[in-house]
Order: C-alpha cells, then sequence, then structure tokens
DNA sequence: GATTAAACGAGACGGTACGTCTTGTCTTAAC
DNA sequence: GTTAAGACAAGACGTACCGTCTCGTTTAATC
C-alpha cells in the first residue's frame, strides 16, 4: 500500500477532461477500438498519461465515459419515443430506425468498441445498464405501457421479456453480423412479438 | 514484396499443431482470454513462435480454431436434440440448458473469450457461423420442422426467425450480464415465442 | 515520420546507466563477445531493453561505453608512463608489460569483444582513438620526447611512427594470434626501432 | 550423440560448393559483411541450407572458404615479388600498392569481412596463417633474404621482425582507420625498417 | 501580492508482448 | 546417399504500450 491518496474532484482540470474525451472518441473513429492506446489518447489530448491514469482505472472506462459524455450533452434528456396511438405502427419505425443506425458504417466502429468493452468488463456493463441503456429502456417501456393501456398489449405482458423479444435478435444479428439489418427483418420481429403478447 | 512465400500444408507437423490448440484451450481456462498470449502458447506447447505465425494470421484465429478442433474430436457429427413430440416441453429442457450452461462459471472464461473474438473479426464472425454455429442451427432447425410437421408451430412460421427470438434474448442477456438466466426465463421465452408462431 | 524524439539527457538514471555498463562488462568476460545481447544486458542490468535502445544507438556502442567507463572511473587521469633516464629500459619495461596483459586471458575476452567491435564500425573507431587509444597514446609520445630530448632517440624522430612501429607489430600478433608474446619479442621491437630512430 | 555419420566427400557436389562459394563472396560485396546470413547465401546459390551445414563448421568457415578459392583459382601460384637488386625501390613499391589495396574500397568489405572472422576464431586465424598469409610471406622473405644476400640487410637480421616492422604499422592502421594510408607513410616505414637494420 | 499544495505536461523507467528474423536440426521427395 | 526445399524449436531483434514514477510548471485557494 504506497498512495491511496485521492485525488481532489474539486481540482480537477475540466479542460484536459474534455481533451482526453475528444480525443478517444476522434480515435475510435479514426483508427478503430483494437489499436486505441492510452499513449495515443494523451498525446492526441496534449496531456500526460497521468491524467488519465489518475482520473480512470481502465482505458475500458476511458471509452465508455467518452461514450457517456456524448450522450449526456447531446440531449438534455433523451427525446420521448412516437406515440401516434399505433403501437405496432410506432414500434416499426423505432424498429427500422435501430436497424438502420446499426447498419451505418458511420456508427459501426464505435459502438462496437463499447460494446466489445463492456463484453469484457462486468464493472463497466454494469454502468452501461445503469448510465446508458438503462434511461433509453424506460422510454421504450413507457411507450409499451401507452400501448397496453390502449389495449394493444395484454395487460399482464412482462414488458422487460417484450423489449428482449424486440430487441435481442436485432442486437445479435447486428454483434455477431449473422444476418442482414433489412427493415423486413424490423418489422417481423415486431409482428411476431405483438402476436405472442396480444391480449 | 517481402516474402508472399506460402507455407506447404502437406509438411505441416500434425504434432505441433495439437500441442498449439491444446495449450490454447488450457490457458483461456486458466488465465482467461485477455491474458493469453502467442508467447505463451508457443512456450506451453513446446513450440517456436514462427510455427503459430507461419498457419495463423492472428491470435483470435487460433483461439477460435481452438474451439473448432475440440467440437470436431469431441463429437463425431452433432448429437440430436430431444424429440419427445411434445414440442414445447422438448424447447423448455433445451433452453433451460442452454441458460444452465451459459451460468457454468466453467464455460464461462472459454465462451466469452471466443465470443470477444468474434465480435471484432467479420472473418471470424463468418467462420464462427458456418463451422460453429450454423450445425447447430440446423439441429435446432430440424426439432422445429418436426414440430411443425405436428401441428405444433404455424405452417408458414420462418424458422429461422423463430430461432432467433428464442435464443437471442437469452444469449444477449449472457454477454451483457443484463439479466439473470433463470429456468423461468427460458420458459417465458418459449412460451411467447410458441405463442407467436402456433398454428 | 516515425518518432524523432530526442530522449532528454537531464533526466537519464545514472544508476540504469551504471547498471548497464557494469552488467556489459561481466557478461563479456562470462560468455564472450559473440553471446552478448542486448536482452541478457537488460536482463542482467534490471533494466528495460527500451533503456538501452534509448540512450545507446547499437550493441557495439554499449559494449564501447562500458570500456570506456571502466577507464573514465579506473584512474582518475592516466598513470604516467616510467622515467628512469633511460629510454631503453623503460620503452622495454612497458613493452613487456603490455605483452604480458595482451596474453593474460582475463582481458582476452573483453579486449578481443573491444575491438572486434571497432573493426567493423567506423564510428567507434573513431571515438576509440579519441577517447581510449588517444590519451594513453599522448603519455607515451611525453615519454619518447623526455627520450628525445636526453638526446637517445633522433630529434627529428617523427614520434607516431616510432609508436607504430614499436606496437603495431605486438597488437597484430596478439589479433592474429600469429606468434607468440615474449618478452624476447618485445625487446627485439624496442632494440630495432630504437636502432631506426637513433640521433 | 546422434548422428556422428560424416558425409562422404566422394560424392560432394562441386556444383553446389562453387554455387555456395560464390554466392558467399557476391553478398560480403553487396551487403558487407554482418549482415550476411547462412539462409541468404543458401537462397542465392540455390542449395538447401543442409547443403552448408553439412560441409561447413560455421558461417565463418564459409567465409574463409570462398577467400581461399579465390586465392587459388585466381593464381595458380603467387607470382614472385619485384626484384630490380634495389631493396629499398622494390619495398616501396610492394608497400605503396599494399597501401593502395587497402584503401581501395572495391577490396574494403570484404577484407574487413575476413578478419572479423579471423579475429573471433582462432581455428580460422592457424587456417588463415597457414593457407593465406604464410605463402605470401615467404615470397616476402624471399625478397628480404635476397637483399640480405646483396648486403643490404643485416645479416643477422630477424626476417619476421623485419616483415612485422613494415606490414603490422599499415595494417593495423587500416584495421583501426586510425591514419591515412598514403605512400609517404609506406615510404617512411620502408625506411626505419631498413636504418634498423641496415648491416 | 506571496505562499503553497495539488493537478498538470512531459517523459524516463522496468516490464510484457509483439511480429520478424536467423540459427542449426530434422524431414521429405527427387534423383 | 546427396540434394533442394523448407518446417521446426529456439531465441534475439527492435518497437509499441503498459502502468508507475519522477520532474519542473501551471493554477487555485489560502494567507
Amino acid at each position: 500500500m504506497t498512495s491511496d491518496k485521492k485525488p481532489d474532484r474539486s481540482r480537477r482540470s475540466e479542460r484536459s477532461r474534455r481533451a482526453i474525451l475528444d480525443a478517444t472518441r476522434a480515435l475510435i473513429s479514426e483508427v478503430g477500438y483494437a489499436k486505441v492506446s492510452i499513449e495515443a489518447i494523451a498525446a492526441r489530448a496534449g496531456v500526460g498519461k497521468q491524467t488519465i491514469y489518475r482520473w480512470w482505472p481502465s482505458k475500458g472506462a476511458v471509452i465508455f465515459d467518452s461514450f457517456l459524455a456524448l450522450s449526456e450533452d447531446g440531449s438534455e434528456g433523451e427525446p420521448a419515443l412516437p406515440d401516434t396511438g399505433d403501437l405496432e405502427a410506432d414500434l416499426k419505425t423505432v424498429m427500422r430506425a435501430t436497424a438502420a443506425e446499426f447498419a451505418d458504417p458511420e456508427f459501426e466502429r464505435p459502438i462496437r468498441a463499447l460494446n466489445t468493452e463492456i463484453l469484457g468488463d462486468p464493472e463497466l456493463a454494469a454502468q452501461y445498464g445503469e448510465k446508458l441503456a438503462g434511461p433509453v429502456e424506460e422510454l421504450k417501456k413507457a411507450r409499451l405501457r401507452s400501448g397496453q393501456d390502449a389495449g394493444q398489449l395484454a395487460a399482464d405482458a412482462d414488458l422487460d421479456l417484450v423489449l428482449d423479444m424486440l430487441y435481442s435478435p436485432l442486437t445479435l444479428r447486428w454483434l455477431y453480423r449473422s444476418g442482414p439489418l433489412t427493415p423486413e427483418y424490423a418489422d417481423a420481429l415486431v409482428d411476431a412479438t405483438l402476436r405472442a403478447f396480444r391480449p
């Protein structure tokens, strides 16, 4: 036990924090997750390595935070999902959009980097669930609940399970690249899921 | 033009190949995926590093092959899935078993290693689909088809979609550690999926 | 433009420098020049390889420096050569000592290592002339000059040539192992040289 | 002691032997001694590595033999040194020629390669003395003896010593690159040596 | 305004692993 | 039984990063 001195958060340089997070995202986009190194981040950010090690426990944590920061200042609170009163139509809209996003090569590298990190680090996985996935999931569940109230979904449907059946196949197909992410596939998932949980 | 000489497959040492694959699996079990290095594999296998680099393009490929070899000589052809005539019961049996396997810490490390590797390498992902996942999927589809014939599944059900809806939520929950892999969850997935595709 | 960053000399670790130089000399003595590797030096010195590559351009340079360091802290300035007033006797004393030193198996390996290195690297050869051979040569010339003043050597004798004729045959015989390094041979060289340059 | 089977000299391929020796010399000229590898020689000669290892004990031996072969078929017996009756003039001619040869960059690399090899391997040094240096030395001594008979050299002069004093300074200056190899230097060596051994 | 203590940039350090290269041995097929 | 070819075990090469550890230098907050 050499030096348990905890850094003083109040004196942290916001300038450095931003530079590190920005450099991280830029590097992921440019060279891909596997080749992002702490040294490269520090050099790119014009920051000493120690400044990174002082505030983050691992490379994964930096990468994770770089996404978190993005979602935090990108949107002040998540936007609600569409609610036209037609659950099926709304879900298809959202699922098709998700499929399109996954297919967009622009997002491919960063999201895949994030997922790889989460896969290997339970700590980050927990944080991911809580900070990133959770809020979005709540929004989705709210829309489902609204559909439930409108009698478009069984009153006793387990909404977490519904979400799983909707999104998991899409997500896994993307992760494993095991099939094309077409609008038709998105629609088929919505149809089947709604059949399973119709009132 | 540096050195485009291709090695001569017919002169490959089977002895070394096995030693490398065995050492790889042993190391993954012992120290976990992240800490497996080519150097460690070579040392453990009593093999020169070059012998690994000569035959495999990447660490991921070695790891992948070590699983492939396991499945190839472990089972001479995959065993058929149970077919008692009751599709629901059989699916629940299989899904519960899958959930249990995922939860077994013994398999945790190796399978997670394999998945991490697949996630970051499209080449391996393709091989995975073809050599490992494909055959198993065919067996599963055969059982579904048998249920279809028995009138327990809609005649026009897209069996790939059925499989996705059954297994994806389970797999993703395991990958992301986003929830417990209980028999109840397995059962719920089977119930919902069968509802979606009942005749 | 890969990495033109020059290391900062002022921050160099004296501790590591000494450890490297010491380890180098020890290894040369123990296993011989040909088998000294950078890896072995680093391991022996308890130092990262990069610390060697950071400060020395080649293995030869390390070896050379290990000798330089020896001569620098071994003697605070070279000791003067004997000057009894009898040039012939003094030269014979020194030449016999040189012959004996060459014949001493203790010095054999290190000096031969140094010589091999110098032979293949003009850069080091220049440094050798300047830093190691030069100072000693000056002392020898000083003694010759004193002999010249005493009328024991021709006033117009080229002292560099005198030194060459004295030492080169001895040195070359040692390098090539082309003959025994006896006191008689040393004496004969002194006699012949003094005859050639007598007043 | 695994396989002491000695190869059968009578079945040796002369074609391969020549190809190896030629390739060796060519490589030394082109890339310099330090970068000549057995692999490169074998590839260049169109020969299996084992064919080299079967007939030569070390890389040095191959290099040495490549020179030996050169001197053997280049000249069927060494040419006699000039003997005009004027020893001083003849020696100056020969010494100036030697100095010029040393200075010729064409010969620089090969001869230096040979010397480096000899320096580190007593076995080769002995062979060098016997097969390459010896014969030439005998010729030189023959010329000296002729001068002795003509009364231009002391009758009791040790001819080996005379040769050493003539050639060693030149050779060493070349090896160490410690000074220019001018005709003047050659002349000065001859002058001084003849002074030392005049009748 | 001067003092002072922590965060900072920079980068040297001991290490691990990389992927390449060469060595000397061993194996195979052609002749 | 020698040869060309080349796979093999071994291990050094020089490079890239790791995470830790000084170094001066800002930069605030306290005096």
